[in-house]
DNA sequence: AAATCTAGCTTTGTCGGACAAACCGATAAG
DNA sequence: CTTATCGGTTTGTCCGACAAAGCTAGATTT
């Protein structure tokens, strides 16, 4: 054995980490602002005192992550993360884990009874104007699968947040990433599917706005219980979340 | 106007983020399976004609997504997202849009609700006897509020778990991140606060085990609401959930 | 021969410098 | 006042280089 170093290596963390986590304590400390510019990548070089290759790994994770982005002219500037990306980061996780549409099903109903127990009890004027919006391009499409579903996507998204809980917002959103990219092909194989569908969101806003909360779960069960139906004479509930089906989420991510 | 160009430009995405879509599709696909190697930046450089630090700048983002990590020889490898940090980016986000306790706790009851209603009808063998064994090493450490809030979210992880359902894991865990480390402050603060913990935990293990729902969920809200309880002796419910309070989080993430 | 050591090759993390393209700002021209 | 032009910045990418740590395989020791 050498002569003993005494003491070394204790630096553990590479350099880029420790860039990306210097700028990440300032952000969540509040030390910088959603919107507030980070600086060039120069003036990063300058401060933190490493090479521009390193601070880039950083600013990548960071990005990665969320908490910072580029603007129109590509400046650096922290922002707040969009659940809608960083859910989608969950979904594809759930998809590698191999996740059956049962436990997407049975999860979803939870949350979605909890938003709209949430909205029965808290939705602004304006939560309902737009669910009634919704509601309206919704009756004018009834014929038209693909987008009938995406209406029927966004009004859940809107019933969410009607709940005011952002929370649940987030919670509900990677398993209705997966959810409900499958309702096209239910309305579209249930003859009398997308009047159903309709039919329900109906009576899901009248709830709401008569703060009618038995209502409101009563016929937010009906709804997804009809989902199920429809899948089950698609698919079996028990298979995994497909990969083919998986691209179709994929595709619409961006 | 010069001499037209006559289409460009639409290369957009720059390379380095080419190089990790184009990583991020083979192990979506499952052509790359978990586990797998991805090869040495050098053979990246080889295959996708790029500098080895538009390479290293790609691997970074993926390395963040949680789709590949290092082993311990630090070469790449495909991986399973885990949950786990995946939630933490999630928590962070919900910090960042200062969510009140309020909502975390609303949103907290419906999925340990949920929970618990998944434990009680499919929990396996050894599921009842991971919770078994957390609430003996519980019921040992009651008057140590630090260790027992550890034991408590450990109590609630296997609690979803034994629910068989992933969806509902991975559902909970962001708000489960920021909601439980409250617990220590909360046993501490409270007379008996501990001892009231450990049976709620006694008894809804034992409903589990009898198979009966209602005990169970009867149980969990009690639990709940006496985190509630306890919690508003200390703080409002509808203050955000305080950067201090965040760096306590934080700090245990590692 | 088996175990151990050592030297060399590989790979990662970091650095310095370089350049084209895009962007910004300000000035000059209409 | 609007439009065009010209530098100066900044980003994205590339090249080459080197120390530290890991791995490999041949050399050495027991």
């Amino acid at each position: 054995m050498a002569a003993t170093p005494l003491f070394r290596r204790i630096d553990v963390a590479p350099a880029y980490q420790k860039v990306a986590d210097a700028i990440e304590r300032e952000i969540i400390n509040g030390r910088i602002k959603p919107g507030e510019p980070i600086g060039t990548e120069q003036q990063l070089v300058a401060q933190f005192g490493v090479n521009r290759s390193t601070v880039r790994e950083g600013i990548r994770v960071l990005e990665e992550g969320g908490l910072i982005r580029r603007d129109s002219s590509r400046r650096l500037q922290a922002c707040l993360p969009r659940y809608n990306k960083l859910a989608t980061r969950l979904s594809r996780a759930l998809i590698l884990h191999e996740v059956t549409f049962r436990e997407l099903f049975e999860t979803s109903m939870t949350l979605e009874v909890a938003s709209v127990e949430g909205a029965v009890e808290r939705a602004s004027e304006e939560n309902i104007a737009e669910l009634a919006a919704n509601l309206e391009r919704s009756a004018a499409v009834v014929g038209n699968p693909a987008e009938l579903a995406e209406l029927d996507a966004e009004f859940h998204v809107l019933m969410a947040k009607a709940s005011q809980n952002r929370v649940l917002q987030l919670a509900r959103e990677p398993a209705a990433q997966l959810f409900f990219p499958t309702t096209e092909m239910i309305v579209g194989g249930v003859p009398e599917g997308g009047a159903r569908l309709v039919e329900a969101h109906g009576h899901i806003l009248d709830a709401i706005r008569r703060r009618d909360k038995e209502a409101g779960v009563l016929w937010t069960r009906r709804h997804l219980q009809d989902w199920r139906r429809g899948f089950e004479k698609i698919a079996s509930l028990d298979r995994s979340v497909e990969h083919t089906y998986m691209e179709h989420a994929y595709a619409a991510r961006q």
